[in-house]
DNA sequence: CAAGGTAGTGAGTAACCACTCACAATGAAC
DNA sequence: GTTCATTGTGAGTGGTTACTCACTACCTTG
């Protein structure tokens, strides 16, 4: 008597891939992983990922995608709970809870360094960049400078975290940390990546 | 009679491949580009290559430094060139001019995004992120908070060139540019950007 | 001109990559 | 219980990659 593993629907299965794909992107950036290690990830074979997804770039590009909705919903759900007028700290701040998970952050940075040398993912990354435009503009009061300003930091965090400067203890790199209180949940970010880093952390094998 | 490239020392060399490397990595990044690629552009064999850098992520690694060392030697230079009070401001065109050569940005960006997964790289990263933030303390008398926006404008600038934000036209876009008088070397380096990258520049063949 | 170090390469190698094809297992409908 | 669409895979394929080794061409020094 063999345990077989359920079948899923195609939908459900291409979700499991797309988490795999967060992963395994999120490590190694788009030319810098193989499909063959998101399907393990997934626990498919890799044909049938590329049945569901066609290509490696719209694999990619459909990652991304999928990272920077969850960031404009988080970003939009934090903007309509908010007080009147206290739009944009909540969206700060949901910014940084959506950092707790670091890989979403890697995700979005390696679709900048891809942007280079494929224009489709560059699309990709002027959309995100123009949704999250209009929920600032439309949503706050923010004037074009502090618009920029809200990106800037963003893209700051991203690039601080990806170097694993926030977590770094010396004195020149806490300085350039944003506001130690307010940005306190930016810290329990960089431990959370680091202990992601060091995991190491293998995709979970399913007992034959 | 055949006409015989003319020797040269291993460090004019090492200089060749290291501007062959600046534009291969630029375009293509550090995991997508091959050896080969910057040795064929360098002119040189492929193992001649590795006997001159070792290692991939050596000659990656030497590269990043480079493009490190040349942006903190403008901002040097035009500091000290810099009337008494106007350090910063100095150091900010300093900045756009070296950003009319959008392999610098770039090679810096995938620098970043090699960091995740990749700790040799991470700790170069953070290497020119001290060396600068040691000459913008040093230098001027910004406070934490403008150092900081220093840092994040300048990250900010690198994405917006790495997904082509800068030459759109869309109005979105537009305003999420910086000041169009104070940048408008950022539009001549978005300018230049686009020709670079439309102009699918071959290695100059060298002729036989 | 002999010796020895330095510059430089042709021809691999083993691993890995994105992607394909032919085919099998499964479940629902009739 | 046969049909049929859907889920899923084993076994490749042709191409690329980082890196190596054995070797040659050249220059300088005595």
């Amino acid at each position: 008597m063999m345990m077989v593993p359920a079948r899923q629907t195609a939908d459900e299965r291409r979700t499991a891939v797309l988490a795999a794909a967060i992963t395994e992107f999120a490590r190694s950036g788009y030319a810098g992983t193989s499909t063959d290690a998101i399907a393990r990830r997934a626990g498919i074979s890799q044909p049938y990922l590329f049945r569901l997804f066609g290509t490696k770039k719209d694999l990619f590009v459909a990652t991304y995608n999928l990272v920077g909705d969850r960031i404009v919903h988080g970003l939009t759900a934090a903007c309509e709970a908010a007080a009147p007028g206290e739009e944009q700290s909540a969206m700060g701040l949901a910014y940084l809870e959506l950092m707790q998970d670091p890989e979403l952050l890697e995700v979005q940075m390696h679709g900048f360094a891809a942007a280079t040398s494929d224009e489709d993912i560059a699309r990709a990354c002027r959309r995100t960049f123009q949704v999250l435009y209009q929920l600032l503009t439309e949503r706050t009061d923010l004037d074009d400078e502090e618009v920029r300003q809200f990106f800037a930091a963003g893209m700051m965090i991203s690039v601080m975290s990806a170097i694993d400067l926030l977590s770094l203890p010396d004195s020149w790199a806490q300085s350039l940390c944003p506001d130690p209180g307010k940005f306190e949940a930016a810290t329990r970010a960089a431990e959370a990546l680091r202990q992601h880093r060091h995991a190491e952390s293998e995709p979970t094998e399913v007992p034959a």
